[in-house]
DNA sequence: TTGACATTTAGCCAAACAACTAAGTATAAC
DNA sequence: GTTATACTTAGTTGTTTGGCTAAATGTCAA
């Protein structure tokens, strides 16, 4: 149960699941969107995505200077669907992905 | 989205995550069964089952001296659904499954 | 009422963790 | 090459957390 519970540990996270979640509705998210977004260093944000990757949540690819992360849906696709629907309605999220929008039309795809 | 990330960081300890997965098959159970299966003190398992109940994920029922603790299945179903499909053939879960049915023999119901 | 038992609360300690800064690596542009 | 940019790694710090013991609370039984 190892792998389940480093899972549950990665999305304990008000940050991560923040993450987890904006992944959820946006395919793609650079490491810089996620630092903007989220409000945190990059080192922190390294990080984070770490815990996220490590626990099989997450796929990083590398392009050039940029590391994009997508949601690994096949790791988790009914706690993913569970949580999506339960928070697609929540404040916080709802600001997010407002927030996105801006980000992601002024910084690098 | 603090109740959501409260039942993920009440499900991100090992301890805690057993127990949740142990009612689902359980229905109910006692502390003192709790704390035979997990082997740590009264008041460990009290503070562990005192963070599921806050999180919503577990209801508690005083019967004179006992406790029991049942799942809250409506708060999170496809959530424990999940967990346990993903788990049902787990070495430790198997395990406490099994050590369960000894508890449960020798000790009060 | 007194004693025994089941659970909770309080207080302590060590380990885990999230945040930061600073230093390191890698890549693109000049 | 050199510089700037994007990210990672290392090291530090303050907070959270999971465990324990001891004391408190609540309940049954004699």
């Amino acid at each position: 149960m190892n792998k389940h519970l480093d899972m549950m540990k990665a999305l304990s996270d008000r940050n991560r699941l923040r993450v987890a979640v904006a992944l959820m509705t946006q395919d793609e998210l650079c490491a810089c969107h996620i630092i903007e977004l989220l409000k945190i260093t990059g080192a922190t944000a390294s990080r984070h995505m770490d815990v996220l990757l490590r626990a099989g949540l997450v796929q990083s690819r590398k392009d050039g200077r940029w590391v994009h992360y997508k949601l690994n849906r096949t790791a988790a696709a009914p706690l993913f669907q569970w949580l999506e629907t339960e928070l697609q309605n929540d404040q916080e999220i709802k600001a997010d992905r407002k927030a996105l929008i801006k980000i992601r039309g002024c910084k690098q795809p």
